[in-house]
DNA sequence: TAAACTTTGTGAAAAGTGGCACAAACTCTG
DNA sequence: CAGAGTTTGTGCCACTTTTCACAAAGTTTA
């Protein structure tokens, strides 16, 4: 166990690795060495163990890690035993979308209000939580004791909503705008930009006999 | 010009400084420097300077870049100029909410396919295709000459259906199971998944007491 | 129990990536 | 046209992340 900064890749993978660990335990598979779970889950054996040695040690020489053992510690670490409060703002069609997306539930983050700034969307139901305007988000953010801010509105009006919600003492903000914002270093920002993924592909194959075997494959 | 290999981040950016150049040539402001490209994108001069360096020598030392002329190698550069035909598998509450999604055609990648294993789903119509049955996907990959293919479909399928796409000779699947593909490696694959970013903002907010200066905020 | 085998954990090397800094190239000014 | 000013392109350095490689620890076999 070392104290040292944690790559933030480590910490994508550590939920890959826990994913395939849930699948195994499932399997009644009680143990796998990092080189057989690197092969299920497309990495090294050596970036298996590196991954898992910032945290601890798990595994047992000659035998790998318990499935069981090591699924229960990555859930500890990973705070799956715990639960966030979210506020959506922006409930255009990506918005509602976001508000019937289940993967949120399933990662104890509940979504506990919705935010928009038009004035005809206000007041509708959407799933559990009724769309609220915008000047109410401080009161809500306060009150429901919200955590995350989910930014679904147009390129134009994110740094807006970003300042509303920083003000607001969210700690994280998930920005689906495709720009770029300033906040704050304690607020953790996380940007999901599909259209970014899009360019990407796009540049690849525009130069796939160029780049063929200089581009790799990448896990994020 | 050099010809390493091009960072995934460099074309990322490129696209920011496409972004804009564009809106610059619409202002009509003819010339920019690397330092105000930066300053209006947000990264450092040396960093746009190095990103425009692995593609080659745009600039002129004491006045800068040509708006227009830049901008037009950066279309070509990023494949701006092409279409590519994409098809969509798996049309439940993804893959509809992407059949929508107006980003697509954007960015030139058109969605002329959409396929679905249930039955109850085959012949609806989705925007401007028709659902066909998974079985007709070799065919119509072939015959409408797609070179993406959109996985939408449930982990536990994903594998089977990049098979199929492989076997059909897609050039790239981008891949918004959360699982990991294995392809052959011409095959160029871009995982998208949302239920990754929001578990590390589940691990961030779980872990933030110690993380709070250790992991830093990141461009993606 | 001892030898052969397996597998971990981790320093050390390598690779990848961004920033600095400066010579060279160009522009501007008087 | 010469000297001052501006800006590029890039070698080099610092930092981060991944891979290598191997001693130490554990397991299996006979």
């Amino acid at each position: 166990m070392n104290s040292k900064k944690v790559p933030e890749g480590t910490i994508t993978r550590l939920f890959i690795y826990l994913r395939e660990l849930t699948e195994l335990a499932r399997l009644n598979i009680r143990t796998i060495s990092s080189a057989e779970l690197g092969e299920r889950t497309n990495l090294s054996d050596a970036q298996v163990r590196k991954d898992l040695g910032y945290f601890g040690q798990f595994g047992t020489s000659g035998s790998g890690y318990q499935t069981e053992e090591l699924k229960n510690a990555l859930e500890k670490i990973l705070g799956k035993d715990k639960t966030w409060n979210v506020a959506i703002v922006g409930v255009g069609h990506l918005g509602s979308a976001l508000l019937t997306y289940p993967g949120f539930k399933e990662r104890g983050l509940n979504i506990v209000a919705a935010f928009d700034a038009d004035a005809r969307k206000i007041g509708k139901q959407a799933k559990e939580v009724t769309v609220q305007s915008i000047d109410e988000l401080p009161g809500t953010i306060s009150d429901k004791k919200i955590v995350i801010g989910v930014i679904a509105v147009p390129a134009k009006q994110a740094q807006e909503v970003a300042d509303k919600l920083v003000k607001a003492k969210v700690e994280c903000i998930l920005n689906f705008a495709p720009t770029a914002l300033t906040v704050p270093e304690q607020v953790k920002v996380k940007d999901v930009d599909l259209s970014r993924e899009l360019e990407t592909l796009s540049y690849f194959l525009a130069n796939k006999e160029r780049t063929r075997q200089l581009i790799d494959q990448q896990t994020s």
